[in-house]
DNA sequence: CGTGGTCAAGCGGTA
DNA sequence: TACCGCTTGACCACG
C-alpha cells in the first residue's frame, strides 16, 4: 500500500480521562472582593500543575496535537488586575516546555470570543490586541518553536467587504511578532472559507480549514489553496460534528465517524501530513472513540496511538 | 448526585 | 427583546 500522508489527532484544553482541569476561574468580583492576589497565584499554580499533568497524560498516550485552554491564566487581559505571570512561573513553564519540544508535541491556542480584531469598536480592538499578546507571551514562555494563534475574521458590521477591510488593516498594526503566529479560521456564520483564503493571500498567514463550520456555512473552494497556506509546516483542520439537524451549529459530544472517514477520502491525494483537532464535548475519549471506529471501519495504518497512515 | 445560575469581555442569529 | 452558541467550562448553592 501507497503511504501518502499522516494524519494526527488531537484534542481541546481538557481530558476526560483525567479528573483535574487547567482552566479553574478566578472571577474579577472575588478578586474586588479584598484584592487579594495570593488566592490568584494559587489557582494560577494549579492549573499550570494540571497542565503539566495533561502533557504527562498526552505524551503517555500518543497525543501528539492539543490545544492549551486559554483560561490558563484568569484575568490575565483584565485592565485594572496588574501581576506577572510569566517570569514568577517560569519553573513551570520551563518544566512543561522541555516536555512538549522532548515529545515534539504541537501545541496551539484558540484565544475566546471577546478577541475581536475588526471591531469597530476601538476598546474592543485594543483588549484584543491584549487577548494576543497574551497568548503569545504563554507560547513564548513554554518556548514553543512553532507557535500558533487561530483566529477568526470577527464582526460583520457594515457589510462584508468593510469588515474584511478591517481586519487587514488591524492585523497589519499588529507587532510583527504576532502577525507571524496568526492563522485565520473559517467561521460558521459570516466568513466561510472562501473568504479568509482570500484574505490568507493578503496577508500571508495560514488558513485552519473548520470542517464543521465550512458545513454551516459553505463555498466553493480548492483544498489545494489550504494547504498552499501551510507551506513546509503540517496544515491544521478543525473537525466536529453537529449535535443534531436543530442544533446543526452545536458541537455534538462525539465524532460522526463515517463523516470523518468520508473528508479523509476526500483530502488524501494532496499527500500532505495533516493536524485534526477534534472540537466536541468528550475531548480525548471523543478522539480514542473515533480510533476505534476508525480502526473498524477502514484499513488505515496506524502507526500509534493517535496517528495513522492514509 | 444532578442541575440551575453565575462569571469580565463580542458577535450574529433565532424565537 | 431575550436568549443561545461560539471560544470553550468551573463551581457553588440547592434539592
Amino acid at each position: 500500500m501507497v503511504i501518502y500522508m499522516r494524519i494526527r489527532l488531537g484534542y481541546v484544553a481538557i481530558s476526560k480521562a483525567l479528573d483535574i482541569t487547567s482552566s479553574s476561574p478566578f472571577t474579577y468580583s472575588e478578586y474586588l472582593k479584598d484584592k487579594n492576589l495570593n488566592k490568584l497565584d494559587k489557582i494560577i499554580v494549579s492549573n499550570l500543575e494540571a497542565l503539566e499533568k495533561i502533557i504527562d497524560y498526552n505524551i503517555k498516550n500518543n497525543i501528539h496535537f492539543y490545544r492549551i485552554s486559554s483560561k490558563i491564566i484568569p484575568l490575565a487581559t483584565k485592565d485594572d488586575v496588574e501581576f506577572d505571570y510569566i517570569l514568577k512561573y517560569k519553573l513551570y513553564y520551563d518544566r512543561i516546555g522541555e516536555k512538549i519540544k522532548k515529545s515534539k508535541m504541537r501545541i496551539d491556542f484558540h484565544p475566546d470570543q471577546f478577541c475581536v480584531l475588526n471591531s469597530t469598536k476601538k476598546e474592543v480592538v485594543e483588549n484584543s490586541i491584549k487577548i494576543l499578546e497574551y497568548h503569545y507571551k504563554i507560547l513564548n514562555a513554554l518556548g514553543i518553536d512553532k507557535k500558533i494563534l487561530v483566529i477568526h475574521v470577527g464582526s460583520n458590521v457594515f457589510g462584508k467587504e468593510k469588515s474584511i477591510k478591517r481586519f487587514i488593516n488591524n492585523f497589519r498594526k499588529l507587532p510583527k511578532y504576532i502577525r507571524d503566529i496568526i492563522a485565520i479560521e473559517n467561521d460558521d456564520k459570516v466568513f466561510n472559507v472562501s473568504d479568509v483564503i482570500r484574505i490568507s493571500k493578503e496577508i500571508n498567514v495560514p488558513v485552519v480549514l473548520d470542517y464543521h463550520h465550512h458545513k454551516c456555512n459553505e463555498s466553493f473552494f480548492d483544498f489545494a489553496d489550504i494547504f498552499d497556506t501551510w507551506k513546509e509546516d503540517v496544515p491544521k483542520i478543525h473537525f466536529s460534528s453537529p449535535r443534531n439537524k436543530k442544533d446543526f451549529r452545536s458541537h455534538s459530544d462525539y465524532i460522526d465517524s463515517s463523516d470523518f472517514i468520508k473528508f479523509i477520502g476526500d483530502i488524501k491525494k494532496f499527500e500532505r501530513d495533516i493536524d485534526i483537532m477534534l472540537e466536541c464535548k468528550c475531548k480525548d475519549d471523543s478522539l480514542f472513540r473515533l480510533v476505534r471506529q476508525i480502526k473498524y471501519k477502514t484499513d488505515y495504518n496506524f502507526i500509534d496511538d493517535t496517528t495513522f497512515l492514509v
